[in-house]
DNA sequence: ACTTTTTAGTTGACGCGTCAACTAGTCTTG
DNA sequence: CAAGACTAGTTGACGCGTCAACTAAAAAGT
C-alpha cells in the first residue's frame, strides 16, 4: 500500500468492494499458479489431480460418487477421465453390481505422475494457508461458507 | 450406494480443504448467479456489466486505465469494448493527446441498461455480504488480500 | 534525428467450464 | 413384469478466459 496515490484508493474501492470480483481474480490467478505447477512437475491438468486427490483419499471410486463429493461438472470429469485412461495414468473396473457405473483408480504410472506433483502442490498449498494465522484461516474458510450457503438460498434452494 | 454417513465428512475435508478449490467453487456459482442476474434484467455480460462499473466510478476513462485498475485481461476487455460500441452502449471518443488511445464513456442507452441492472445487482451484493457480520467482511478482505500478496511473492514478483 | 523500448489496442488460437441432449442401465410401483 | 422415473456416463455446442503475436503510436536513449 506503500505507492498507491489516494486517487487509486477511491477509485479502486468499487470493483474492488465486490466479492464475486475479487473472488473472480483470485480464482483467476490461483489456477494458473496450480496449472503452471502442475505441467512443470508432471504434466497433469488440474482437473486431473483433483481426480487423483479424490481418488487417494476415497480410493476406487466411481465418476458418480466423485461428482456427489466434489460438485465438479459431469461432462467435464468423464473427459478427464477419458483422457487418463488413454494416458494409462488410471485403471477402469466396470462395477458388477450396476453396469452403468465403473470404478476407476490408479494405475501404477498414474500414482507415478501424482507423487511428482504432490510435494509441489502441498509446498503451496501450505505457502498459501502459511499466509494466514490459524485464526484468519477459520474466518475465511467460515465466511466461504457462508457464501456458498446463501447462494443455495439464493438460486432458488429456499 | 454410499449415503450420508460420518465418512462423508470426513472424505469431503481433503479437497474442500484446499482453498484453490474451495475459491474456484465459489467463484464458478457467484459467476453464473451473477450472468444470470445482468442476463434477465438488462442483457449485459459479467465483463461488460464491470465496465460500466468501473465507467461510474472513474468517468470518461481509456481502455488501458480500466486494465490498470482491474487486472481485466486486454484482449477480453478489447472484445466486450468492440461488442458495447456495436450495440450502441458506449461511445468512443479518441485522444487528441495520444493517437493510439480513446475514451469511453456512457451513452444514454448505455446508462438505461446499466441502471436496469443496479438495483438487482446491488441487492444481491448487499445479501451476498449480509450473509456476514461487519467483522467477518473485514477478515474476508483481508484473507483475500493476503491470498492475493502471497500469489503476488510465489509468482515471481518477489 | 534515429533507433530502441515501451505502451495502446486488436486479433487469432485454443483450452476450459457450462449446459443440455442423449443412450443405456437400474429402480419403483402399479 | 411392464411403464415411467431416475441415475451413470458420454457427447456436442458454445462462450469465456488466457495467452501470444501483431500493428501502430509514443517515449526514451544515444
Amino acid at each position: 500500500m506503500a505507492k498507491d496515490d489516494p486517487e487509486q484508493t477511491v477509485t479502486r474501492a468499487h470493483l474492488q468492494q465486490m466479492i464475486t470480483f475479487r473472488v473472480s481474480r483470485l480464482h483467476a490467478r490461483l489456477n494458473a499458479q496450480a496449472n503452471r505447477i502442475l505441467k512443470e512437475s508432471s504434466d497433469l491438468s488440474l482437473m486431473q489431480w483433483r481426480v487423483f486427490v479424490t481418488l487417494e483419499t476415497m480410493g476406487k471410486i466411481t465418476p458418480s460418487e466423485i461428482i456427489r463429493q466434489t460438485n465438479l461438472d459431469k461432462g467435464q470429469l468423464s473427459r478427464a477421465i477419458k483422457s487418463m485412461l488413454d494416458r494409462g495414468l488410471i485403471s477402469s473396473e466396470t462395477c458388477e453390481s450396476d453396469q452403468r457405473a465403473h470404478y476407476i483408480d490408479f494405475t501404477p504410472k498414474g500414482l507415478e505422475h501424482f507423487n511428482r506433483a504432490r510435494p509441489h502442490m502441498r509446498a503451496r498449498q501450505e505457502r498459501l494457508m502459511g499466509s494466514l494465522t490459524p485464526d484468519e484461516q477459520r474466518e475465511l474458510f467460515n465466511a466461504l461458507q457462508k457464501l456458498d450457503a446463501v447462494v443455495d438460498e439464493m438460486d432458488g434452494k429456499e
